[in-house]
DNA sequence: CCGAATACAGAACAAAAGTTCTATAATCAT
DNA sequence: ATGATTATAGAACTTTTGTTCTGTATTCGG
């Protein structure tokens, strides 16, 4: 044995639709999800990734999705200096989701691992994550990933009448004019860095 | 006039149901949001949320989230010297939602705009972003934002046999050792900046 | 092989969700 | 004031969605 079991098998596949679709299936689509004929079934499945947390029901009992796996709204506080909220103010703080604040064009938005210290005078350290945007078009002072003569590299970027340079954020390399191709191939949108 | 139109009135309501529930509401639901008796009121008032773009359509005509307001699966890239992916490696990428990435325990997390300069050797610049949780334990090394003798403030945390010590990584400032009192109010658990 | 448990099919059913029709009130420009 | 436009109410109706019942395969341990 040791065959995955029924559930194990259409779990990913129903994560995928969710992540596709933003929303739970109802049970004609559970039906043609896991190719079975009999919304019976789809009823039992449902009930069983309900049980499981995957998935959850609406006050009227349509399949939805459980909070634990939706956008999360965070509650923004002012500033370190203010300190947290008493549990009276909390109800008035606004909220965001990272992805309302950070991503402005979702299909061209890339997550990218930083290696190296180039950049370290910045703020971007090595092991950082940073959002790239592609496509986008460069302005002086950007921070932009770029492939140089046939290397990939990340910089500061500026443009004046002498023509591009790349600086980095770090005293020990030095600035590039790039002699034969460059490529802006995306700017970086916003540094995010995971500590515990 | 100049007073707001309905809908500008409805919009952040709408908002506000879609954040709490991760769902779009149905069409009783915007009666009751809206208090309107009449479903074909709220049929029309759907109408026009679909046609702003702030709901959207299964294929069977129930209402949904439209996809620009959905979390979004980034892809995720290897690292700065890999650069990006061809097309045809484009479809093999995993994807992340900042979520899933960044946020363990949303009903304790909270954004904090970060003032001053007293972590910018960690690589914590003033205006950067910074998500804490709340009621974690901290632990050597860690992040912490504290509340020392009525001050709040953002360093890293100590404890050692003389107790518990908090350090800035600024050399202009010098590590302190509370008198008083000493609440740590949460750990900061990543950085977030925001560049363009 | 046998019985129990599980998975599935099919159909009838009940409830929810959305559409459409008619009619009344409110608003607004002229 | 008047006619046009818009917002709303109420009800009938269609479609979708989910439940439940009955019966048939399939699997699995003994």
């Amino acid at each position: 044995m040791a065959a995955k079991s029924k559930f194990a098998e259409r779990l990913p596949v129903l994560e995928d639709f969710i992540h596709k679709t933003g929303r739970a299936p109802t049970l004609d689509e559970i039906r043609s999800l896991f190719k079975v004929r009999s919304k019976n079934t789809a009823s039992i499945i449902a009930g069983k990734f309900v049980e499981a947390g995957t998935l959850a029901r609406t006050g009227t009992g349509r399949l939805a999705v459980p909070p634990q796996a939706r956008a999360t709204p965070l509650r923004i506080l002012g500033s370190v200096a203010a300190g947290f909220p008493s549990p009276a103010e909390e109800a008035l703080l606004d909220t965001l989701t990272l992805d309302e604040y950070l991503i402005a064009h979702p299909e061209s938005t890339f997550m990218l691992k930083v290696e190296g210290d180039s950049m370290i005078d910045a703020g971007i350290l090595p092991g950082d994550t940073v959002l790239v945007e592609r496509g986008r078009t460069a302005r002086n002072g950007d921070t932009v990933i770029a492939c140089v003569d046939g290397e990939w590299t990340m910089k500061h970027f500026y443009k004046d009448k002498s023509g591009i340079r790349l600086e980095p954020a770090n005293i020990k390399y030095t600035t590039i004019r790039p002699k034969r191709t460059l490529a802006i191939e995306g700017v970086v949108c916003s540094v995010i860095r995971k500590l515990v």
